[in-house]
DNA sequence: TACGTCGATCAAAACGTTTTGACTCACAAC
DNA sequence: GTTGTGAGTCAAAACGTTTTGATCGACGTA
């Protein structure tokens, strides 16, 4: 706090050159003596001088720093199981970020009049909905964009990390029906993202390719875990019990094993239960529950790959960079044979 | 990218005013007619213009962002149970700034040259080590700074949240106590910050109360799993095996547990065993494994208002904003009565 | 009438950099 | 002896805002 910041031209009078002697001096744009350029960096040590990262990117254009915005709408409000998937995946593109010696910064609600506008060369946007209303603001401001799943309703953009689901969701399906499951019922979430879109429609695909009949249901995501426990309990007790249920979240598939549990309804032996994301929860409830892992390290490390790179001037990538889900399959699809 | 970016000049120039009445009619700081505000915002609207927030804080000094520097070496490479609490602190400082409508910078290592440098108008930094490097240069470039525990060998700075270990830790060892143990012995670790310093003083303080004898030994947090498990094996396998173990992290508390069952080592009748972190390992680990959690959340909570307040301008607090621990009792230290 | 006040606007300065064009030497090449 | 070249330096412009002082009516008050 001690009075004023400490600026190039202090520097420059201390070593009684001009400031552009001494900008060049930090470049090296320009050949500088080496008995000047010790005379600066003298100066401005005893200075404790930092230029100014406002003054720089003013002038250059460029801040050195990526946005961030996550849009599930989960980021603020959840159960802890939703909280670990904001969480890693905000972890794995600091981590990287830090690593690539870059500035990452979590874009206040960008149409939010009174929050914070921010200095970013780009921004990654993750998970948008269809029709993004913050992805389109994004776009129409012309800042480079790099997207972690694509817009359903814009699946053309080229600058995009994703998922690719329809080979693993056969292979979860193909795996529950070779454990004699005949009538596989998804649960999945209500929210317009590709994960949901894309997964539902790999489902329906199986089913037809597989000539059984789909059977579909909603579970949004912003039920409290009292509330969709009230929808699943009849949905075991009916007379048409699925003997398969994959659902999208993975603490809702922990949810259904308790109440499975508590109505005496066995796992895996009557109800197999699988879920389109992984959690710790998962994988140490009792029994391990069977998920489809989004792999959000990797997604996160090409995203901000992609971002570097889109803003370091490369060309538009012919199609979005594709990275496979994990599947671990666990105790809650695996039946002992008899 | 088509083009020039749209400035406050084009805003002028269509509305047909002098940018000093564009950037009034937007900061409000001046009163201007109605008519010529309209004719602004349609104007700006239009352009799609959006002021260019360095030019904003290169003048006002204020950039609206808040730096986050996590200190625990484990940030960048570590165990799952280590990224856990990692992605715990950064989503939860994330989420809170959000909620705040303030940028949330990460600061990419602040005395590399070759990393950017970020606008910020102060900076939280997590878990210093004793005398640690990275605080003493943001001290010494005058940012701001709100720490997330003390540096130990800087315990005087207000400007600071910590945590309130000696009631929980006693609370811990006396019910290890109750639930006779005789000899308590506790594995801490290596890194110089406040969380090993002071949970090891409070040991300490209790043994001295209680009249035994302190028993430590270390475990550094950079080993892997398998080199734990070297040292752990030979410890429960001597005849002066303890009865209960408080190791620091919960994965290697996890560990431990397994190596246990492995030699046969019954948890928590011949064996109790308590870690100074929480996670989804130690909730839901076989049996439940006894944990003091960090609460990150409210630690997280309580740095961003402190932050805020004082980048405000708000006079230094008298103390430290003290947060508690919380202690969950599991069944690795619930011994049934015989 | 004279004077202060207020609303509405403008022009200019300032924030701290980087970059560009120009200048001065010294030295080598023709 | 001119010409060219490169090293080393400086002055000035530019980046896009916000803020301050000034101007100019209109209006109410002494």
């Amino acid at each position: 706090m001690s009075g004023r910041r400490v600026t190039i031209r202090d520097v420059a009078e201390r070593a009684d050159v001009s400031i552009s002697t001494v900008s060049h001096a930090f470049s090296g744009s320009r050949p500088i003596s080496a008995e000047t350029r010790e005379r600066i960096t003298r100066a401005a040590n005893e200075l404790g001088y930092e230029p100014n990262p406002s003054a720089r990117s003013l002038r250059t254009g460029r801040s050195g720093i990526v946005g961030l915005i996550l849009r599930p709408r989960f980021a603020l409000v959840g159960t802890s199981d939703r909280a670990e998937t904001f969480n890693r995946l905000v972890g794995s593109v600091a981590t990287e970020a830090l690593r690539r010696k870059t500035g990452l910064i979590h874009v206040p609600d960008i149409d939010d009049p009174r929050a914070a506008k921010v200095p970013m060369d780009g921004c990654i946007v993750a998970h948008p909905y269809s029709g993004d209303r913050v992805l389109t603001e994004v776009l129409r401001r012309h800042i480079p964009v790099v997207t972690v799943e694509e817009d359903p309703e814009r699946p053309e953009l080229p600058w995009a990390v994703r998922l690719d689901y329809p080979p693993v969701v056969d292979r979860l399906l193909d795996h529950l029906k070779r454990q004699h499951a005949s009538d596989i019922m998804l649960l999945t979430g209500t929210e317009s993202n590709a994960w949901n879109v894309r997964t539902r429609e790999s489902y329906r695909a199986w089913c037809r390719t597989n000539g059984v009949p789909a059977r579909i249901d909603e579970l949004s995501e912003g039920l409290t875990h009292e509330e969709a426990a009230q929808l699943i309990g009849p949905l075991l007790a009916a007379p048409d019990r699925p003997d398969a249920i994959v659902v999208a979240t993975s603490d809702f598939a922990a949810l259904i094993a308790r109440v499975a549990a508590a109505q005496g309804v066995r796992v895996p032996d009557e109800l197999m239960i699988a879920s389109f994301t992984d959690s710790e929860h998962s994988r140490t409830a009792d029994p391990a529950i069977t998920a489809m892992d989004l792999n959000h390290e990797n997604l996160a490390k090409e995203a901000v790959e992609l971002m570097l790179a889109r803003i370091a001037g490369a060309e538009a990538p012919e199609k979005p960079v594709v990275i496979s889900p994990v599947l671990h399959l666990r105790a809650s699809t695996l039946r002992s044979p008899h």
